[in-house]
DNA sequence: ATGAGAAAGTCACATATGAGACTATCTGGG
DNA sequence: CCCAGATAGTCTCATATGTGACTTTCTCAT
């Protein structure tokens, strides 16, 4: 999803179609599926613009991004574990753990207990790299949900949390 | 972003790496954007899968779809207008509307008030077509949901509100 | 032990998307 | 009135992505 460029409110400010109030919230609960929407909503302004940034300032794409946060995490990890917990495709995955190491930024060996598997490690420039964008992450974050009270913070990540440990239970592609 | 197909909490229930605890809270948990990757982690699983099928059952593609979501909660509206809601980019809500119109699904009038803008209508097809994919996309909100109780459900919507209302505020791209 | 099937990772192809230039139209200050 | 700048929408080009096939390796039931 992506971002209508730096217009901030105009549709809501304008409301010329003359057919009652157009605000924001009006909008975003006016789909079938409101939460699911304004949870896009909200995100895809987050996301996309800074992830945007990221690929254009330092020449790497979303798959290489995410791969280095989650290594940041935690090393010795698969292609295979990063899927699971990004929601990429492996062959996105695949391609950006190619693209890391062809620049020095990971370093992968196999692993011994099974050959398919390659354990992925940070190179010191990988890290390097990762420093240079998380920041912007980390503020655009605080920027978004400054409008929270700390308590809401709280309440927000823990109904996160929940819904996040839920996601195995519906999340399998053959239901729908 | 993208899902990785049918595997539920493999990484989870593996836990092979001998790294200590890897279940899905201390993952989701360990990035250093915590919020946002959460937001992101759960509303992957619930969009992409659903829109990828809806892309391939019905031959349409995510801008398309976005714009008669959008039209049908509201007609007479511009390409500008859901880019503002939608956050898609503009060129891809065009090339949206150019099929769309191709296909009949939906029409567009020239506003006499301002010849640059065309208002949008969803034609009877169109709202067929809607008609047509927009329960699998309820059903999967409510599987997503379902692990929260109804006030729970109540309070994570009118968090999400506020945080709605608060976008046009911190969203400007010129910020990062 | 062995063969069927699953899993990890890669690849090639078609398509969707992002960036940015471009046209036409509108707006507002002189 | 008129021109500089903004805005709506479209287009072109390069790139990123989704799909599905493929290879290699592993697992497990027989």
């Amino acid at each position: 999803m992506r971002l209508s460029g730096k217009s901030r409110n105009g549709a809501a400010a304008r409301n010329q179609t003359g057919q009652g109030a157009s605000d924001m919230a009006s909008v975003l609960g006016g789909t079938e599926i409101r939460i699911a929407y304004k949870m896009g909503y909200v995100l895809n302004f987050y996301r996309e613009p800074s992830f945007r940034k990221i690929e254009m300032d330092l020449g790497i794409t979303r798959p290489e991004i995410v791969t280095l946060i989650f290594l940041n995490y935690r090393e010795g990890v698969t292609a295979s574990d990063i899927c699971e917990f990004s929601g990429h495709l492996k062959a996105n995955i695949s391609r950006g753990i190619i693209l890391l190491e062809k620049k020095k930024l990971i370093r992968r060996d196999i692993d011994t207990s099974d050959n398919r598997r390659q354990q992925l490690y940070l190179t010191p420039a990988g890290r390097a790299l990762y420093a240079k964008y998380i920041p912007t992450l980390r503020k655009r974050e605080r920027a978004m949900l400054s409008c929270l009270s700390p308590s809401e913070r709280k309440q927000f990540e823990s109904l996160l949390d929940k819904l996040a440990e839920h996601v195995p239970h519906w999340s399998a592609v053959d239901e729908l």
